[in-house]
DNA sequence: CCTCATGTAAAACGATCGGTTTACCAAGCC
DNA sequence: GGCTTGGTAAACCGATCGTTTTACATGAGG
């Protein structure tokens, strides 16, 4: 059981993260853990101690880092990038490559599709943490100004309509893709992306 | 503190409960209780005590019933038809009112949009349930069927792929209305739904 | 040397989880 | 009356929940 982290090199577990010495940095081991679990497994069925042991850390060493598992719910979430929204920060590509570039399919990618970590939060707590509910507010607010910022560069008539619309469209590929456990309806949401696009560039 | 239902003996549901004789109803009301507590507060955060309380029976009834609370949650999510969908089944609307009037907004209607029962348990199960998981997946291959049909209904020139697109747009309605705790987004996808099946009219 | 900050391991807390059991009750029907 | 059927109320089970606590180890700084 004693798993002597202190010995680098050597690790039986299967541990998530690279202990980056004797034992300092508990806290990133944390925020790992969290983001690996309660992704995968949900928030509400990953116990504190599945979660303590996957990060190498002892409870107290938790509890003097977080003073809740609300709190670490909340910087769980703070520290996300979900995956596919980041492509509206490539400037090497075109405002259009942008927009659609959200859209291109990673089926077999990554392991297990689970959503948007944000949005899978707000199912999963209901409403109950109320500081979780906004911080999934605002962020979901400001991935569409993001959405319409790029829309307005790529010349759409109405760039806010369409950026709303596109955001929809891409909540619904990952919320179909989480239900289906499958990949494709993100094929079906770029088709659509592309026809709305072409859609706010000619006329009416 | 309730005012004891004396005579149950004309409610008019069909035979979908079949009591073996004389049954005082009580698989009903764990149903219904079931529905009304899952859909608003979560499956994971809703515990037998409060379920069995709010059905108004006893554990022991509960569990002669069902033989877990995952055969529950089957039961509940079998009998479930989302606010919305059954907009397709209307007779009096032409097919493409039929699709549009899944998007039509009801935001204050209800007190709380909770999103798609369906989803919301593939969301909160994260995949440990398999009878769950495969109840959510043909329910909305079901659904993406029932709109398909009802594209090619209205003319479609690639029915399978608008009734698709669709079928992304309004989960995420759902989805985003869930995340966002407002019901706007269904304005949105009103929209982008007319521009992709005006789109599937006319030509190329 | 001592202290202090940071860490670990492990027991225990009360509460609640899903699920079981005991004891009792009221009709329905022979 | 007996006997089954479908029901209620409440105690109880082991397990796990999130959280706290006790006891101990380590390394840096004075």
């Amino acid at each position: 059981m004693e798993s002597s982290p202190g010995s680098p090199g050597s690790s039986g577990s299967p541990d998530l993260v690279a202990p980056t010495r004797g034992g300092r940095g508990a806290r990133e081991r944390i925020l790992r853990a969290a983001a690996d679990l309660f992704y995968a497994d949900g928030i509400n069925t990953t116990g504190m101690e599945r979660l303590t042991e996957a990060a190498h850390v002892s409870k107290r060493t938790f509890y003097q880092h977080f003073p809740s598992k609300a709190a670490l719910v909340e910087a769980y979430l703070h520290g996300q990038r979900p995956s596919g929204e980041q492509t509206l920060d490539r400037d090497d590509l075109s405002p259009r490559d942008r927009l659609l570039g959200l859209f291109a399919e990673r089926a077999a990618t990554e392991g297990r599709f689970r959503g948007c970590p944000y949005h899978n939060a707000a199912v999963e707590t209901a409403g109950a943490l109320p500081e979780v509910q906004a911080e999934v507010v605002r962020h979901k607010q400001e991935f569409a100004a993001r959405l319409i910022e790029t829309a307005r560069a790529a010349g759409a008539r109405d760039p806010e309509g369409l950026g709303r619309q596109l955001a929809v469209l891409f909540e619904g590929a990952k919320a179909l893709s989480t239900s289906l456990n499958d990949g494709c309806p993100a094929d079906d949401a770029r088709q659509a992306a592309i026809t709305l696009i072409d859609a706010a560039m000619t006329g009416e």
